[in-house]
DNA sequence: TCTCAAAGTTAGATAACCCTAACAAAGGGA
DNA sequence: TCCCTTTGTTAGGGTTATCTAACTTTGAGA
């Protein structure tokens, strides 16, 4: 199994790769805020894993394989941001966030969530229970409970 | 900041302690799924943070601070756990991901978690839509989509 | 009280990541 | 073409957390 730091490399890769084409070692490296050289260590690991293309002194690109474990991690990464933003957490915060939790959850947990944003955008109209959490965030009471409904 | 396993040491005494007032190394160790020379180098380094109480041969016992933390550690596990029920992830699912949640996120969002809990469990009865999700789940298919409402 | 099994500690390694300092390659512009 | 800046690598360390093997302490029961 991946651990949490190659997937983040794996993932800020594959965002390098989308806006420029390839990855340089400085890129990755300002990506993630650490040094040069713990990226070359890295990319000997990832490279041996059969995860990204690397030679020495030239550009990084992800495998087939590094690929699709990247969109993997990026796709659960929209979803806990997307999660997160309909629980009210603010935006930056529920970027940085969704880093921390888009590794090592048991997939059915990740399922769980994928379906609640889906549930949530799938609605016809925005949730009435939505607008209500809202107003419990804000007053502290539950709207429903003088409702009656 | 504490590290992520050093938490996990304070939350299993804290559980261990709960359970039969003291915490031997082998207790821990057996909790957390690690050897005793493991829990003997971490006592070192939790005790000289004032953290535990801790005598070579000796049972361990938090400290006042070190409870402190574990309690907030424990009461965001118990948050994460319901809320990964009321999202339909099977229990014990629930309970082994909730340990990967408890640790580094923003203080904002565990509020926006904990608020979330709190909402559906304010509420005066089973939410409506929470009916609607479940429905959501099994079948693909919004509820909402044909009712109209 | 003495022994010996259970519990705990120490010593020494390993693995993952990260760093700084020093060196090496690449490649654009004079 | 050749210099020099930018980029990348190597060498050598540090931290955190883990392990196994060997040793020590504790304490319950004969």
């Amino acid at each position: 199994m991946l651990s949490r730091k190659s997937e983040d490399y794996l993932e800020a890769i594959y965002n390098i790769e989308k806006r420029k084409g390839y990855a340089r070692i400085k890129d990755i490296a300002s990506q993630l805020q650490i040094t040069p050289p713990s990226v070359t260590e890295m990319m000997g690991k990832l490279a041996k894993k059969g995860l990204v293309h690397y030679e020495k002194y030239s550009a990084v690109k992800l495998t087939e394989k590094g690929r699709e474990i990247a969109r993997t991690i990026k796709s659960r990464h929209d979803t806990f941001t997307t999660f997160l933003e309909i629980i009210l957490v603010p935006i930056e915060i529920a970027e940085a966030d969704a880093c921390e939790l888009e590794h090592h959850l048991n997939p059915k947990t990740i399922e769980q969530f994928s379906k609640f944003v889906e549930f949530v955008k799938n609605a016809p109209l925005y949730p009435r229970w939505l607008n209500h959490f809202r107003e419990f965030c804000e007053t502290g009471i539950h709207p429903q409970r003088s409702e009656k409904e």
